[in-house]
DNA sequence: TTATTTGTACCGACCGTTCTGTTTGATTAT
DNA sequence: ATAATCAAACAGAACGGTCGGTACAAATAA
């Protein structure tokens, strides 16, 4: 293995790359350019840029992962709600200060998610894995009857998660995310209980 | 103005391109072999590649808005609720038979919303337009009592089209529409009136 | 005639990838 | 300990192809 370059930090970078260009217009030279790598390591360490954006999602999965189960984890006076609540509320208001790149796998399922079937399954994977990670905050909130119990725990996370990526992406266009917080802050009202 | 190739229908015939391709991999060599042109008549008729999307997001957005109010119109038995309903099922059901393309707006603001702001403002105002024709049914609707009046009809609609956009983008790259229609119909469960 | 439109060759830039050759560092033989 | 060997890692030029866009002459329309 490479001592300059190992994998993770390279896909680190270029990860961080997609996310802001998206996978058609980040050319490997520039990949390389930004690294300090070059082409035969680069190709060295990875088949193609196809294989590297892969390697990339499952990198992104597995942080963001990590980075949910972290902030849904239970803290101090705050209840499954308010922790689902702030958790969306907090990745839209952080977009201007990303300049509003929305999210990577969303990002790439618009992209290529019906393209190339091989980036399809890395995306949907990786969007599951999200539902999984989100899906038991949800259930202690249907069981502190804070969310309506009326339906599944995976189908509200489902309709969360899908309301939350369709206002990120009118977000990243107009550049307006307080539209997107009024709208997930409806959706949240309208699932909690009536008390 | 040409005969054989006039301006509305090679942009017909590019929208279709863009929203089974996306932006950055159709190129105008492809679109100029499909439609029959030489490229002296494409950048006779289109001063560029970018200029052409934005008048593809004009035709798109014109198009679309009129199909929008033709299915939400008053029509026999059925409820504002009804025809909403049957709107966005309707676009949900259709997917396996366009390849799972999802929505033209939407691929364009993910891809080139935030990175480009000619392209970006189009497609907003495409969105804006989409809502403008959706939200009257919805406050018919609410009139009805059969959506929840709690809140502006406006808002409402915001929130139908955000969960509309991110569970057909998810459907894109899973190719489960089932999924998607799923989510969709919790959502109008959950605003729908108790009677 | 004059103005506009079209066909085609072509431009430089860039694309993802492959190539050849070199460096490296550990392993093995002496 | 030193030398020989070897595979992996690396550098970076070069490849064939495509990109969006232009030049310009031929064709057509006014």
């Amino acid at each position: 293995m490479n001592i300059k370059h190992n994998k993770e930090d390279v896909l680190k970078t270029g990860l961080g790359m997609f996310c802001n260009k998206g996978y058609n217009s980040l050319g490997i030279d520039e990949i390389c350019k930004v690294t300090g790598m070059t082409k035969g390591a680069f190709y060295n360490a990875f088949q193609s840029k196809e294989q590297f954006l892969i390697e990339a999602i499952l990198l992104y999965a597995k942080n963001n992962v990590n980075r949910i189960k972290a902030q849904l984890q239970p803290r101090k006076k705050l209840s499954a709600y308010e922790r689902l609540y702030q958790f969306y509320i907090n990745m839209l208001e952080v977009q201007p200060k990303v300049n509003f790149m929305g999210c990577f796998i969303n990002n790439i399922m618009s992209e290529l998610g019906s393209a190339n079937e091989k980036v399809g399954l890395a995306a949907t994977k990786a969007f599951d894995e999200f539902i999984d990670a989100i899906e038991p905050t949800v259930k202690e909130a249907q069981q502190n009857k804070e969310l309506n119990s009326k339906w599944k725990a995976r189908q509200m996370t489902e309709l969360f998660h899908a309301t939350f990526y369709g206002s990120l992406t009118r977000a990243k266009s107009s550049k307006d995310h307080q539209q997107s917080i009024k709208t997930i802050k409806l959706l949240f009202n309208n699932l909690k209980t009536t008390k």
